[in-house]
RNA sequence: GGGGGGAUUCCCGAGUGGCCAAAGGGGGCAGACUGUAAAUCUGUUGUCUAUGACUUCGAUGGUCCGAAUCCAUCUCCCCCCA
């Protein structure tokens, strides 16, 4: 399965199998909620922007096409054409995002559908048929995402409810497995670290769901309200306690710094919508810092997004030509800000993966620290 | 030639005696965004020696303690009739 091959530190370069290729890590998988990136991206584009995972999410998938719609149709896999390894997020995060609209139970969770208010009950079974249906490549377990900060009482009930459901998730893909009432046979199941910002919780919580031996270990709940020190402290705590030889996702994270810092803490995977939605609001990341290419300095700036970038954007288009397309508000201003910045993020992997292989990623960090979070 | 309607801060547009530096929208300028209810949201947008002062509502003059708001004249624009 995950195979370690080299470490520096902390820092963990490694790769794994599953049935829709092999994933090198540390990677970034690329957000793409509804089966496709926000911004005008298809499956296709991802291939040229070195995309390894695409994720995308079973609550708004459930709720829209239907994930009996997409089973019907051979899968998520060939409905979105990407052959790639796609991981599914359990609807976890939609009950802390939604929070207005839904209500917690110990058999699972009553949504008010955002779109039209409808009623939709989703447990850790139905999270799992769901994704059963999806034929991911990586099914998460149906977890509560607790907004930080959290009450001490109330963040122990609900771990300990979200290591039930963990094994409830664990018996549904049993089932469907057995029954033959999954798309992808092979699909693998991550469990999810909760416990807050308290160190004990975390600590028990990871100790409880490492005794599954699961597929991979995921820590979410993070990047949810805390400081980037605690949730840096947070990692630190529990990382001790993650298989070894299992792949280790820190769910929902982050800025580069963020990405950079917690692969030094052991991290092997991360997700983040930053990078997208950031570049539909014209926010870009380069390696000199973060640009917003609507300031209006960019108005006669005919350099590309980034010198130092050969992603299809800085290939071909300077920084005048996408500020007149987001002035214009033309959606090709999206496109082309969004392919740069997967692709910054994407590049930012493999020149992590390569710096561990070359046993030079501290500094490698030291250096790209230094301008990354900057605004310019 | 006759009758009617207008002119408001970058633009559109509300306001018809004090609570008006003037609603709202647009545009401009900037900020936020971390398992996507986000092509969203927030701030700001006359000047200054700035908890106050000054200039501004087509122009000029007037009434009033006080005028974007009332009166007179003028300029320009639009509509209708000849």
């Amino acid at each position: 399965m995950y195979k370690l091959i080299k470490t520096q530190g902390r820092a963990r370069r490694g790769r794994f199998k599953t049935v829709h290729g092999e994933v090198q890590t540390p990677a970034f998988m690329n957000v793409a909620t509804s089966a496709a990136i926000k911004g005008g991206i298809s499956a296709p584009d991802l291939v040229e922007l070195r995309c390894q995972v695409a994720l995308c999410n079973t609550y708004h998938l459930h709720l829209r096409p239907g994930d009996e719609v997409i089973r019907d149709l051979g899968g998520l896999h060939k409905f979105m054409s990407w052959n790639g390894p796609i991981l599914t997020d359990s609807g976890g995060f939609q009950v802390f995002s939604l929070s207005p609209l839904r209500k917690i139970s110990e058999e699972g969770v009553h949504f008010a559908s955002h779109i039209d208010g409808r009623r939709i009950f989703m447990g850790p079974e139905e999270s799992m048929q769901i994704q059963a249906n999806l034929g991911s490549t990586i099914a998460m377990a149906f977890d509560e995402c607790i907004a930080n900060p959290a009450e001490y009482d109330y963040t122990k009930q609900s771990a300990d409810r979200t290591v039930r459901w963990l094994y409830r998730c664990k018996d549904e893909l049993d089932r469907l497995k057995a029954e033959n009432l999954i798309v992808n046979k092979d699909q693998m199941l991550f469990g999810i670290n909760q416990g807050a910002t308290f160190d004990d919780i975390r600590i028990d919580n990871m100790k409880k769901i490492a005794e599954l031996n699961l597929d991979g270990y995921a820590i979410g709940g993070l990047a949810v309200g805390e400081s980037a020190e605690e949730m840096y402290h947070i990692i630190q705590q529990v990382e001790p306690f993650m298989p070894v030889n299992k792949p280790r996702y820190l769910m929902g994270v982050g800025t580069p710094l963020n990405i950079i810092n917690s692969v030094a803490l052991g991290i092997d995977m991360f997700d983040c919508v930053m990078p997208s939605r950031n570049a539909r609001h014209a926010h870009v990341f380069t390696w000199e810092g973060k640009r917003n290419l609507m300031n209006a300095k960019y108005e006669r700036d005919s350099l590309p997004i980034d010198p130092e970038c050969s992603c299809p954007t800085c290939k071909n288009f300077s920084r005048a030509y996408i500020h007149h397309l987001f002035k214009a508000q033309e959606m090709l201003a999206m496109r082309l800000s969004v392919m740069h910045n997967l692709y910054f993020y994407n590049t930012l992997m493999k020149k992590i993966r390569d710096a561990i292989d070359e046993g030079n990623f501290d500094e490698f960090r030291e250096i790209a620290s230094e301008n990354i979070d900057k605004r310019i």
